[in-house]
Parts: C-alpha cells; structure tokens; sequence
DNA sequence: ATATTGACCGAATCGTATTCAGCCACAAGC
DNA sequence: GCTTGTGGCTGAATACGATTCGGTCAATAT
C-alpha cells in the first residue's frame, strides 16, 4: 500500500489540499474570526508568523472567501425570515428573475432539483415586507407560482462548518432498503 | 398628532435603535469585518475612536453576532447542498429532532408554517454523506416523511444584510387586491 | 551526496487598536 | 434663562498584535 506516503506528506506539490492544521484552523476562524495569531497558534501548536502564513494562504486560495460580521436580525428589525419557491414556466434562470437578488432581503437564490425551480431565502421587516417581494417576484415573466414556508422559529442558523462526520452511524430501526 | 415625538427620539430610554451611522457600519463589517477603524472612519465620517465606539457598543447590544471567516464550500470538500423538509407526528419539537443540529453539515433548523414540521439546510460531502444524515433523521421518533430539495447551482448567497428596502415599487401588472 | 523547496521559529519592526483627556451639543432641572 | 449632567465626538498618546525578516530544518529532486 502507500503506508509510505500517508502520514508522512504533509502537504505535497500544487493546489495542495488542507491538512489537519488548516482543517482545526478554519473551525477556529469560522467560530470567531477576531482571535489573534498567537491564540490561533496555541489552539493548534504553530507560531504566530506559521499561522499568519496559513491563514494568507487559505484568502488566496479562496477557502476563506470573507470575514463578515453576523447580524443580528431582530436588531435590524428583520423578523421575518421565509423560504419561497419559485415555480417558472420553462428554464427558470431568466435575467430578470436573477435580478430579484439585487434586493437586500434576499439571502440566497438557488436552483434546485424537484418540484420547484428556484428556491429563496428571504427576510423582510414584516409580512408587508415580504407582500412587496412577492409581488415583485410575480412582475417576473415565465413565474408561475410560489409557495412561502414562513419560518416561526429559528432552531440553529450558522455559517458553513468546517468538520465532517466522517462515520454515520448505523440506522436505528430496520435497515434501509438500498438505494 | 405626535410629529414632535417622531423624528426626534425613537426609542428613548434602553437600547435604543440604530442611527444612519450604526446601518453604515454594519454594511460595510458585513462586506468585510478586516476593514481598519480609520478606513471604516473615512467611509462613514468619523473617527477611530468614535467607530470603535461605536463598533463596540454595537456587540454589546448584540446587533453583531460574531465575525465569522466565511468559507468556500467547495474547498472543504461539501458539494451537496440541500434543503430537507421534514414532517412529523404531532408536535415536531422533540429533543431527538433538535440534537440532529449537532451534526456539523446541519447549518440551519427552523420550525416553518406550512404543509411540513421542520426545515434543514444541509451540506454535506456528497449524495451518501446526504443519505447517512436522512437515515440518522428517519430515526428521529415522530418523523414521518421528508422531502429534500437538492441544490443545483446556487446564485446568490450572502449573510444577514444591514440594508432594508423602504420602498417596493408597485407590481407592473394589475394591481394586487387591497389588505 | 548535494541542491532546492517549503514550512517553521524567534526576534524585530510597524501599523492599528485602544485608552485618555478634553470639548461640544443637547436635555433636564433650577 | 442659566446651569448641570450626559453622551458622543476628536486628536494625541500608548500598547498590543500583525507583519517582516533571517536563519533552521526536513523532505524531495538532481
């Protein structure tokens, strides 16, 4: 096998990926991203200047695509938060349906697979709010219709994480059929 | 009438609301939380100190949640986007459903108004990393079905924006019926 | 074996965050 | 009307952390 290889590689020739360091890094840098360098390197076991380096190299190779500070919604009077989605008539990705993300309350645009074309996150000031979206959404020509899921209660709302499970655990009950 | 209150104070005593200074800051940390005081100074019209102030004052309130580094999904290996609709028996509220958060592709969780109990965002490494999660989920007591709407390409993703839409231009078709 | 490369460390430098001592405008009280 | 107290601002001073630099080491390539 390659027991050479593993273990030793820490990181080989072009467009490495990350390793371990990077990986804990990351986790670090997503939870609070205004710790300084030598806590970094303590947490992880480099020195301030190896994980200045790290961090540089990660904005450049785009895994860390930007620092942003999180908002508070309630704080911005933004207490509604929906997620619509867009039925269009034929190949939904049109310009002008794209031009809806120009609105400030729109979070997130994506095209899905099912029943649906288009899926948006929204989060308006109030219903009224979210009314005037609407209506802006239906102006769109090929929309056919949408359905709101109005969020009651936010449960847990964070950014991308860097972990994976690597091991799921094996269902409870029967055993799924395959496929 | 009251046009001596309004204008004047918002909100008198505790927390009292955000100022055009504080909407301004809040954009640009969103954009990017590495700004400098004095950048953030030129921009807005004020000085460091004042910024730091108000910056300060601003997580104190809990207006800004955290900075958090924002992450390429793609660089840490979750290409699978999906959202997961997911109905249950009853009062889908359980322990069990809530602990399904713990799993770090889980990214959000709400409660929605609708034909369904509960809404996931997930990511995840690919469509079997997916599958473990839907099974570790049907093992939830009380779930019945889900439904997952698997992101193809995603237009548009952003986090909570300062900026509010003030005015929504009227629908260019006919008018929508009053209330 | 030797040269090259990449990543690390400790020390030094530099820039920015943070603190501080006034200053000013406004609101409430005399 | 005048005074006092409060909150928020400024420029200057300080302190801390980011960034740079020279040198070392290990792994790979020559």
């Amino acid at each position: 096998m390659n027991q050479e290889t593993d273990g030793i590689r820490q990181n080989g020739g072009r467009g490495r990926d990350l390793d371990a360091f990077d990986r804990k890094l990351l986790s670090l840098l997503v939870e609070d991203a205004t710790r300084s360098y030598v806590e970094l390197g303590e947490q992880i076991g480099l020195s301030a200047p190896a994980v200045h380096e790290r961090v540089k190299r990660l904005k450049r190779t785009g895994a860390i695509r930007q620092t942003a500070a999180l908002l508070n919604p309630i704080a911005i009077h933004k207490t509604l938060l929906a997620f619509v989605h867009v039925d269009t008539h034929g190949w939904g990705k049109s310009p002008e349906l794209l031009a809806i993300s120009k609105y400030p309350e729109v979070e997130e645009m994506h095209s899905v697979a099912g029943d649906t074309c288009m899926l948006l996150k929204v989060r308006t000031k109030d219903s009224r709010a979210l009314e005037g979206l609407l209506a802006r959404i239906y102006d769109v020509p090929g929309v056919i219709k949408t359905r709101s899921y109005v969020v009651l209660s936010t449960h847990m709302e964070r950014p991308v994480q860097a972990d994976i499970t690597t091991e799921w655990p094996a269902p409870r009950q029967a055993a799924r059929p395959p496929r």
